[in-house]
DNA sequence: GCCGCCGATCAATCATAGCC
DNA sequence: TGGCTATGATTGATCGGCGG
């Protein structure tokens, strides 16, 4: 089938990469929180103003960031090493349930 | 002075940081829009997004424009016209407003451009 | 109890950017 | 010019929380 597509009116046609400091200071956010890589409204604000982007677009590399990542965790190990030395925050958390990593039901 | 909840609920194997935390191990359960119809046995539902046509797309668009919110007789009559499940209507509509919504916000004040060295 | 909505997020995909 | 990977955006659908 081809459906096809408005190819014309996406948006998503003109896309520019964001600076190289921009992503030096999403990176730096993102590996400095990975336990918990969950920027709050407030915070994806400050990073926006940062980086000369807007906030859709923080979620959105967020949002892409987590994806990424942990479908191939390895591929970001270098990158995650380098920027864990740039700044360490983690934020050692508390665990709440015991035991038992699994989804719900298992078939 | 942020604490995140979170834990790594499990062993990792590596030691420097980069640990595997739990929101890593997040599955989402797969769409439920199966219509219970015809597949084989096998054959699973529908786990796969579901690609509305331009057709339906128009459709429902042009509903939007009408209301932005449905009632429940207009949902049925819809999704009965486009071959959707009352669900997918629904959500189509949620989703819709959520973008209004965003678009709206976006567009009061986005001066700010700076690409990469163009 | 169940339902619809909201806000955030997921996950797959699209289309282009960028590199070799 | 071709091919491939990186990356920003889009979007159907899920998750958790609220209110009716």
């Amino acid at each position: 089938v081809m459906i096809l597509r408005s190819r014309f009116l996406d948006a998503r046609r003109k896309r520019r990469n964001f600076n190289k400091q921009a992503t030096e200071i999403l990176n730096e956010y993102f590996y400095s929180h990975l336990s918990n890589p969950y920027p709050s409204e407030e915070a994806k604000e400050e990073l926006a103003k940062k980086c000369g982007i807007t906030v859709s677009q923080v979620s959105n590399w967020f949002g892409n960031k987590r994806i990424r990542y942990k479908k191939n965790i390895g591929k970001f190990q270098e990158e995650a090493n380098l920027y864990a030395a740039k700044t360490a925050v983690t934020a050692t958390n508390v665990s709440a349930h015991g035991s038992q990593a699994n989804s719900p039901s298992t078939p | 002075e942020d604490k995140d909840p979170a834990c790594p609920s499990e062993p990792c194997p590596n030691a420097s940081s980069a640990r595997t935390f739990d929101w890593m191990k997040v599955k989402r359960n797969p769409p439920k829009t199966a219509k219970v119809s015809e597949y084989g046995l096998l054959g699973q539902p529908n786990t796969i997004r579901t690609n509305f046509t331009t057709k339906q797309l128009t459709e429902l668009e042009k509903e939007f424009h009408f209301n932005k919110y449905l009632t429940r007789a207009r949902r049925v009559e819809i999704a009965a016209t486009l071959e959707l499940n009352e669900t997918q209507v629904k959500i189509w509509f949620q989703n819709r407003r959520m973008k209004q919504k965003k678009r709206e916000k976006e567009g009061l004040a986005p001066p700010a451009a700076s690409r990469s060295g163009k």
